[in-house]
DNA sequence: GATTGACCTTTGTGTTACCCATAGGTTTTA
DNA sequence: TAAAACCTATGGGTAACACAAAGGTCAATC
């Protein structure tokens, strides 16, 4: 066990420790050009300061919040060049949060049709593929609407 | 507009309209092994004939309760073996259920934060960048859990 | 001083369920 | 007969990392 020096400069493991994630975590955050590590001039090895730990929390923030990657790049892009970015994060944050609640509602759908599946489960005999059935567990059920081209996408 | 003889031979197109979904997702089907055409000995197109429909709308019910497309092609091989694919489905179904409750407590949860922050919105100030702050929308949130590396995936 | 183990680097691959572009052959229709 | 519409196979893209490989670096131990 070693004592950590962050305020001075930290390597991929550490910082990724500090803010518990994994330091491939890290690394993909800094090749999307989230962080912005300086090299040790003469190993190449990544350094990092207490500004990147601050920035890594706010992604960490961020992500839970909903935010891609790629988003919250834009966010942080734009407070490096001194512009505000809450009015982005805003309406980020209100044109996703519809599609969260579609998500959701699509998602109690299916637990749903997951839940009647299994309930007439008992009343189901196994039944080994006929050809004209292959298990009416499956086949019983609503066929999906014949246009569903969209509207429906990402369930999982 | 041509008649449509189902019962003979169709090609791609025509199994996807019936279908509907697109003539990708029929040749992706074909591509994973669910889908077993004939070809036409002369130009190599691929013909599909009722069973394949039948099929297909099969897939498409496991689809809408949550199987992947790996977990069809063992469904569908089990049954092609003669072997009744309804124990593994409902195993399937058992152990996917509280997956399922997960995921739509924690876009709830998601959703819930996502709320309260846009419900601040209206007495937080923007606040350029100043290097302690980024966008307080964010920064107010409680931290996520430091040790957070599993169990807080795939919220999207 | 050399070995060992832990750590670092870059690069490339895999995950899921398709979508899309390309290049070129075929069939249908005007 | 020529264009429109359809077919083929191949390869690349999506999101957010995880993981493995091949090789360099570092700290502690023998």
């Amino acid at each position: 066990m070693k004592i950590l020096s962050p305020g001075v400069a930290m390597k991929v493991s550490e910082l990724a420790r500090l803010a518990g994630v994994t330091a491939e975590t890290v690394r993909h955050y800094t090749r999307e050009g989230l962080l912005h590590p300086q090299r040790h001039p003469e190993n190449g090895y990544q350094l990092f300061g207490q500004q990147d730990l601050d920035r890594l929390r706010f992604i960490q923030r961020a992500r839970t919040l909903g935010f891609t990657v790629a988003e919250i790049l834009d966010i942080l892009d734009h407070a490096d060049h001194g512009d505000s970015p809450c009015p982005l994060v805003r309406d980020l944050l209100a044109s996703r949060l519809p599609q969260i609640h579609e998500r959701i509602h699509k998602l109690q759908a299916l637990a749903r049709r997951m839940e009647e599946a299994l309930g007439a489960w008992a009343e189901m005999p196994d039944g080994t593929p006929d050809g004209y059935s292959l298990c009416r567990l499956i086949e019983s059920f609503p066929a999906p609407l014949t246009d569903n081209r969209d509207g429906d996408k990402e369930i999982r």
